[in-house]
DNA sequence: GTGGTCTAGACCACC
DNA sequence: GTGGTCTAGACCACA
């Protein structure tokens, strides 16, 4: 069997950022916190902090002006989309359905749940 | 910020047991393994193991037979199946449509996904 | 005036095992050093050694098996080179052309000291 | 392993007046700017900008008239010509090809590379 | 033994 | 003030 995990903080992190990014609280070039705000903020170390903008850098959400932050990028918004919807589909949406199937829960139950 | 954390093993050896259940591989009055079969075959502290019968004992999905071991409990399934739908309506249904709608997932993609 | 910086030790480590790939020094599938050797090896911390593979793994030219160690990717060798490539072109090359414009130095001494 | 550790600064401002100085920026007998000027352009601490000239100085690339400045030395320009390429052909030419090798660069490449 | 994450705190250059 | 790099050392899961 295997257990699972908790995922890294880092991440998230991260993922925290990524969703205010779809939330439309941070919008292109807008200027996210600092890496220490954030490490005292969420009481974490800055170096953790760091890894999340490192990331977030690399899938190109964010980008780096040396001595003043972090700010989204141009296309941040639709990185951000396009790597959380990957991801839905990839690994939520199909866990979603298996315990569906296993609930015997119908569609239209569902339905009535998200009129609500 | 919270941070997530893992599940505890305990829970997740009890879910593995629900959705067994649930699933038919194990049904009414039939023998659960030995704790200390699970802790082997799933590399745990036989006193972990014993903690997620508890708690499916409580939940009366299980029952006891001193000196024998534990049973599906005649209601064992209606039980295990009303449990896993309240989690799922109270939590895992309100976070997915959430994730929907901040990720703009029509419900036709999802049906899409749900024909293949 | 910009003064130039050193290269990161974290991206000289990873200069380093991409170079002996492209030499052929480690071949697909191969098992690269520990964290732990390269740290003692190199005098370097752990963190610093671990970050030199993590980049190398973000540019697929290495992979990971848990617990076991890294590993050359299967397109290692040609996602090195083409990394290599793209760095030599865009930055060594010019600025070499720019030297031998401002030294005056004729392709024909070049190629004489390329006979040597 | 041995890393390569950055330029001290005042080489980097040595090397950008033999530069200028092949670039024919300053010609025979002209007056460089003064340490202080350059100290301050460059943010750099005077004692920085004075050692940097010290070494041109020992080169034999410039000389001092005391309490009037530095000039570019009759035979500076050729001076510097000299060292440059003596440092051209010793070190980054070997490194050139070496690159060039290992990445299986070949000369064709090169020559439409230097006519664009 | 392996890598992965995290903390604590340092030093640096840039703004 | 900002981020970027690095060290030292810890704890964890996995093999």
């Amino acid at each position: 069997m295997e257990f699972v995990e908790k995922q890294p903080i880092y991440m998230q992190i991260a993922d925290y950022f990524c969703e205010n990014i779809l939330e439309g609280k941070w919008k292109t070039h807008d200027r996210l916190p600092s890496v220490r705000e954030i490490a005292v903020a969420m009481e974490v170390n800055p170096n953790t902090a760091m890894r999340a903008f490192t990331y977030l850098q690399d899938k190109g959400i964010i980008y780096n002006k040396r001595g003043i932050g972090y700010f989204v990028d141009e296309d941040g918004h639709s990185k951000a989309l396009k790597l959380k919807r990957d991801d839905f589909i990839e690994k939520d949406v199909p866990a979603f359905f298996k315990t569906m199937k296993l609930l015997k829960f119908s569609c239209k139950e569902l339905e009535e749940l998200n009129k609500e």
